[in-house]
DNA sequence: CGTTCCCTTGAGTAGTTTCAATACTTGTGG
DNA sequence: CCACAAGTATTGAAACTACTCAAGGGAACG
């Protein structure tokens, strides 16, 4: 699905619905978008609060989905290329949170009113679009779970290793890592710890020969061992394992 | 809403969809329903991992989500009465959590056939659903927030906060408070600490006039010292405030 | 009226934050 | 090519928050 017949949607049909899609759905939908669009490190993309009449598509690089609030910015969640990263705005309409780019973005849009075209005119797609935006309400859950039940080393493993597994799951993951423009900081808030202790915890896993992050380059020498530091059961990311999609979403 | 025409989905449209809804699809929705069941405490409506064909409307009583994990198991969200509990097994199939009544539930299922059939048919009302979901997802993001940007304190007063103005939203909540079948373990489970903690964080908020939790019944005698407390802002609820739905969902 | 479940308290330890200061990296202009 | 500035990473020490282990108290239920 990677091909270039769909420059837009391609790791979005790859990583998230490999098994659910015909090609015909695909075309129809990758035809919606708009041209994609780069935009620099920082832009907020999407404003909260704001009446959206679109949705974007990440094609290329990294964003993050942020809450502000009197206290600081909360980053509640992390993109990779192939996210249809608002999709949501589509039933929501406004959205609780910004969303920004995290180094240089490449984004592509589609109106909502041709997303009602496709929604209204391909049930099937409907539900793969729908569970599409599921997927994300689960990382969310995963996300509290390692806040719940993890201490910043544990967090900062788990963190690791659901980014590289997505990663991998779009074909931009590398053998023994990966790479993403995440500042200490953005681990630590992510974490719900701060940079000052991140950084003591980074250094941890990196002598404990768990992980070793160096602005933005994450290498693990034994992803087992990074997953059981994490307590990480890809599972809940719903590409293989027991929650797999088996066959078609009906 | 809330008559005796919509015994089973009356809080439902009540609590989360207000302006969204006719009256005639307020009615094809209720009928799908069969009728309510009433499971005692600690029953597990829902399993990890099985296939579903069904959802569940919570129409009395609470349930929460668990995650299970080696280490234990952790609550990632809560439910009140008018909530669509599992509907999102309805595209994902098969859970990544387990659902458990918390005292008494009774609950009415809905066979996934006859929720494609208004969903297929209904292209409106589909988004009305889809929307749904999305709150809880809502809802899972501040708790991430909650989570990295609050200690135990304000964790606990948010927590209460929120479910205190979600009982409002369906009618359920009393003048200085509610009432939920919790108990000291759990709130410390949901904000990620431990009992004996929790235990002393509750003691302070007693002792600080900010809320008085006790087996169960939470009093606040001012709601908005109890909010502060918690830097709880209602909006992500999406009920009323910046991101109210405003008329129709088209 | 005792059993069970839940809540409470104390003391010691571990994890995390804060404040303050020091290095390293990267990009820019001289 | 070097000097400088800005951003990012690192370290130390003290204070605070939360956890663990251990034991005791209170309410609710049969």
């Amino acid at each position: 699905m990677n091909d270039n017949r769909f420059p837009v949607t391609g790791r979005f049909l790859q990583g998230r619905l490999r098994h659910a899609i015909t090609t015909r759905e695909a075309q129809l939908f990758e035809k919606l978008f708009d041209p994609a669009e780069e935009f620099p490190d920082g832009t907020v993309l999407i404003k909260r609060g704001n009446l959206v009449n679109h949705s974007t598509m990440l094609v290329e690089g990294f964003a993050v989905r942020v809450i502000e609030d009197d206290g600081g910015a909360q980053i509640v969640s992390i993109h990779v290329p192939g996210d249809f990263m608002d999709l949501h705005a589509f039933p929501l309409k406004r959205l609780d949170h910004n969303i920004v780019a995290l180094g240089p973005a490449r984004v592509a849009a589609v109106t909502h009113d041709k997303l009602r075209l496709i929604i209204d005119q391909e049930p099937h797609f409907a539900r793969v679009l729908w569970f599409s935006t599921l997927l994300d309400a689960a990382i969310h859950r995963e996300w509290i779970m390692k806040q719940g039940q993890l201490r910043a080393e544990g967090r900062a493993a788990h963190f690791f290793a659901e980014v590289w597994e997505r990663l991998a799951m779009v074909g931009l993951a590398e053998d023994d890592g990966f790479f993403a423009p995440l500042k200490q900081v953005d681990i630590a808030n992510i974490c719900g710890t701060t940079a000052i202790h991140m950084n003591r915890v980074l250094r941890d896993l990196r002598e404990g020969g768990v992980a070793d992050f160096r602005r933005g380059r994450m290498r693990a020498p034994d992803k087992k061992r990074l997953h059981r530091h994490g307590r990480f059961k890809r599972d809940y990311l719903y590409g293989e394992g027991e929650l797999a999609l088996t066959g078609d979403l009906d």
